[in-house]
DNA sequence: CTCGAGATCAC
RNA sequence: GUUGUGAUCUCGAG
């Protein structure tokens, strides 16, 4: 399986054009030139030509990569690589055919970044695991992994299986492209900037021979990019696996260990990705994490807020599609309790939301005054403003609260996303 | 099946 | 302002 004609593959029409409609769909932020998805067809149009003729040349240099710092949900920072446009095209275009080379022949156990594998089987196979009654987990974090590439490590590794000099030669200009931060550039010596098309295969390619190596010991783990779990019988022989994972990373992958975040202990003291096991009363299952519930109410707590100006309807649509949304990964879960409790918790968030509709608040006391009910509760809690909803009894606001209202608004509850009836056509 | 709009998650 | 890959869902157009 070695093609001499790859880059002619790579900068094939039929193959660029899929590459160029995945760029554009994806209306990302423009790189260093500042050239955008809706100027980008133009740029395509006069400079292709001459890229086209560098790159069969193998005289292409990409441009630099932006830097990029968000925040991670853990308080870290992520750090971004963004390549203009025009690099986010090649990448694209060589990751599409490399795909088809490299991943046929990726680990069973390997489920990030690759298509028709999701975290959900990972997480099955991993309780396949625990349940043959390997009850301890080796959790191996790699220290900024994407950051920390060996370049020489990963050039070697693609001049095994590419025999075309002009894509090796491109590929390793991609990788050393400068990095422009706040105006400055900095070479890059190592790593893969996160952000490029081509990175996760990357990534996929170096971690393969992790994955070979665990194989070829015989051990039963799972990995989800550089996330990976090793399951094991006993606190000693993870222990030993630990020790000898760790040296194989440094001494043949070139790759750091995080030894403060690798532990090897029980699976329901491990998050993996974003849920964790249970055994409660014989019972075994996958439940969500608790940070992922924290997560969950946070956001609904930003719908809800009383000090945004917002209406009741606004709110509705707001909450139901973050519902749908959740619902999905809520639906992976084994737990039933969790979202009851969940649900109702919303609910009364959203009766809040209600109570604090103040216009609508009073146009009912009006009504009520009509019909000559005297809603003496309702208004001495807007007086104070500082009531929870439950301190407020009066039997006709309350009635109209209920969750047959709630319906009538079209706030689906969480129940009946992740457990929705049998539908027949 | 393929594209749009929106959303969620993993890394 | 925030990139990328993969997975999923709702709606819409063919």
């Amino acid at each position: 399986m070695q093609f001499d004609m790859l880059l002619e593959e790579i900068i094939s029409k039929s193959n660029l054009h899929l590459a160029y409609d995945r760029v554009v769909g994806n209306k990302g932020a423009a790189g260093v030139d500042n050239i955008g998805f809706s100027d980008f067809s133009e740029q395509v149009q006069t400079e292709w030509l001459l890229i086209k003729s560098q790159l069969e040349q193998g005289k292409y240099r990409p441009k630099a990569v932006k830097r990029v710092k968000i925040p991670k949900s853990n308080g870290g920072i992520r750090l971004l690589g963004i390549p203009t446009y025009m690099d986010r095209l090649i990448q694209q275009a060589i990751s599409q055919v490399l795909v088809k080379l490299y991943d046929p022949d990726f680990s069973e156990n390997s489920y990030g970044f690759r298509a028709a594998k999701n975290a959900h089987q990972a997480l099955e196979k991993a309780k396949e695991y625990i349940n043959a009654g390997y009850s301890h987990v080796v959790d191996l974090d790699l220290e900024q992994f994407f950051d920390r590439v060996n370049h020489d490590y990963l050039m070697n590794e693609l001049s095994k299986n590419i025999d075309d000099k002009r894509v090796l030669k491109l590929i390793h200009s991609i990788l050393r492209a400068d990095i422009e931060d706040d105006g400055k550039l900095v070479h890059c010596k190592q790593g893969v900037p996160q952000g490029g098309p081509l990175s996760p295969l990357l990534s996929n390619i170096i971690l393969d021979k992790l994955d070979k190596e665990l194989e070829r010991r015989g051990h039963r783990f799972v990995r989800y990019a550089d996330d990976c779990s090793i399951y094991v019988k006993s606190k000693r022989a993870g222990d030993r696996v630990m020790e000898s994972i760790s040296a194989y990373l440094e001494k043949e992958l070139k790759l750091k260990v995080n030894v403060e975040k690798s532990v090897v202990t029980r699976p329901w003291l491990t998050r993996l990705l974003g849920f964790t096991f249970y055994h409660k009363k014989g019972s075994k299952g996958i439940t969500v994490h608790r940070k992922s519930i924290v997560i969950y109410k946070d956001k609904i707590r930003g719908i809800t807020c009383r000090r945004k100006p917002s209406t009741m309807e606004d709110r509705m649509m707001q909450i139901r599609q973050l519902n749908q949304g959740w619902g999905n990964y809520f639906k992976l879960s084994d737990a039933k309790t969790v979202f009851g409790e969940l649900d109702e918790w919303v609910r009364s968030r959203v009766r809040l939301c209600y109570w604090v509709q103040w216009r609508q608040v009073k146009t009912r006391v009006k009504q009520l005054e009509k019909l000559g009910v005297k809603p003496y509760q309702a208004y001495q809690w807007g007086n104070t403003r500082k009531g929870y909803w439950r301190t407020v009894h009066s039997p006709i606001l309350t009635r109209s609260l209920n969750n047959a209202f709630l319906k009538k608004q079209g706030l689906l509850s969480l129940k009946e996303i992740v457990a929705p009836k049998a539908v027949y056509v």
